[in-house]
DNA sequence: AGTCCACAGGAAGGGCAGGCGA
DNA sequence: TCGCCTGCCCTTCCTGTGGACT
């Protein structure tokens, strides 16, 4: 109990690094977002005409992951809303959906039934023919007598899986409703899926586009240095820690978000090691920190089935190097075998192989070895000490 | 020049869970 | 309770393919 004891009274008897956490999460809106002053202010112009009743043109945000899209674009979402509840405005509402989000807005079901639920319209998750769910939505949308804005982050991945055509009702929207306007925003990191997209589809949504280049590690800087005002006692960073985040990220491809974690887990490391200070040495550990949960997250996320492929792969590394789907294959049955698991189809197999190259766990890439077949090569480019955890963690599961 | 390997990956559809209204 | 709807996971069947071998 004393060392338990000892443990906290050295904790409270430490000078606190934190005076606001949250800042340096993603969660955080800040007042001002350092070189984005142009996007802010063109999408602001965009925007403006709904205060008027009008229709603004529907925006088309692109930009890779932590160049401050979605931040950007809840800024001015935000700030029309609350602009719109003032004399002689027309009443708009920002609604932000994410269609990573699994089981929130990741099908056209589920983005409509979220979206009436804004409105104050519960919709079962489940169960209504699609067409019902629009008209519920198109009737709650017009009785409100409201604008909407409707801000979709990470849109590609919903066509990906839904097709372009919620697209084309979106898009169209407007011509069934007599006293709401319905205009969208969407987000994403993929500069070729508007390529992709049905003429039609392409034209109504991207009447306006903004580009959010990556950020460079000078400007990286001034974004730590004005989230580490407000989250850390003063003199508690180390000289050259923020220059080291901002060039760890800027080395990604100008990552904010990844700057912004890799200081705050590295001061989080220095709050749990009873240090007064951030050091250089702090962030060396964040970057490593950081991986390892990424991967370990995933892998625990997984269902047990790719659970089963992936310890497969690893065990097939560990003996040689030239690991390919058949070999996979092979091993992943004899571990079904072994633990009373139902063996999928090699067909499936290959779809969850392609899932965890994916998600970043592993790596692979199709070769042909001419009279020996094509195949996929798999390797795993993970770190020794991430990978030794992963083993321990597969080793456990299948035990 | 043709064959053939060992898969990749598209298309269609089965079966189940969760949920609806009648 | 029944018929119907959607999402999800999976199987079955299929066509496509780069290049070593014959």
């Amino acid at each position: 109990m004393e060392a338990v004891q000892n443990i906290f009274t050295k904790f409270l008897e430490n000078k606190p690094i934190f005076v606001n956490r949250e800042a340096l999460t993603i969660s955080f809106t800040p007042e001002s977002v350092p070189h984005r002053e142009k996007q802010i202010n063109d999408l602001s112009r965009i925007l403006a005409p709904a205060l008027k009743g009008g229709k603004p043109s529907n925006v088309f945000i692109y930009g890779k992951t932590g160049t401050g899209k979605t931040l950007v674009s809840r800024l001015v979402g935000t700030e029309l809303e609350r602009t719109s509840r003032g004399l002689g405005a027309s009443p708009t509402k920002a609604v932000y959906v994410n269609c990573k989000m699994k089981k929130a807005a990741d099908t056209e079901y589920r983005l409509l039934a979220g979206l009436s639920k804004e409105f104050g319209k519960n919709v079962p998750f489940t169960g209504l023919p699609t067409d019902q769910v629009y008209q519920i939505f198109f009737n709650t949308l017009d009785s409100t007598k409201q604008n909407l804005l409707l801000i979709i982050d990470e849109i590609d991945s919903l066509i990906e899986k839904t097709g372009d055509e919620i697209l084309y009702n979106l898009t169209r929207i407007n011509q069934e409703l007599s006293n709401s306007r319905v205009s969208l925003i969407g987000i994403t990191n993929n500069l070729g899926f508007i390529e992709m997209l049905d003429p039609r589809i392409k034209s109504a949504l991207g009447e306006e586009e903004l580009i959010f280049p990556p950020y460079n590690a000078l400007q990286l800087q001034d974004i730590l240095k004005s989230r580490a005002s407000l989250a850390f006692v003063s003199g508690t960073l180390e000289n050259g820690v923020i220059e080291k985040c901002a060039a760890l990220a800027a080395q990604e491809h100008g990552d904010a978000r990844r700057a912004l974690d890799l200081l705050r887990v590295a001061a989080e490391i220095a709050e749990r090691n009873a240090e007064e200070t951030v050091r250089l040495a702090h962030v060396d550990v964040a970057q490593g920190k950081i991986d390892l949960d990424r991967v370990i997250e995933t892998v625990k996320a997984q269902p047990r089935q790719s659970q089963a492929v992936l310890y497969s792969i690893m065990q097939l590394a560990d003996k040689n190097s030239n690991v390919q789907t058949g070999g996979v294959f092979e091993v992943y049955h004899n571990i079904c075998a072994q633990h009373a698991l139902k063996p999928l189809t090699q067909r499936r197999i290959s779809d969850l192989i392609a899932e965890l190259d994916l998600f970043g766990i592993i790596t692979t890439k199709i070769i042909s070895r001419g009279r020996y077949g094509r195949t996929r090569i798999i390797t795993i480019n993970l770190s020794d000490t991430v990978r030794k955890r992963l083993k321990n963690l597969l080793y456990e599961i299948f035990l």
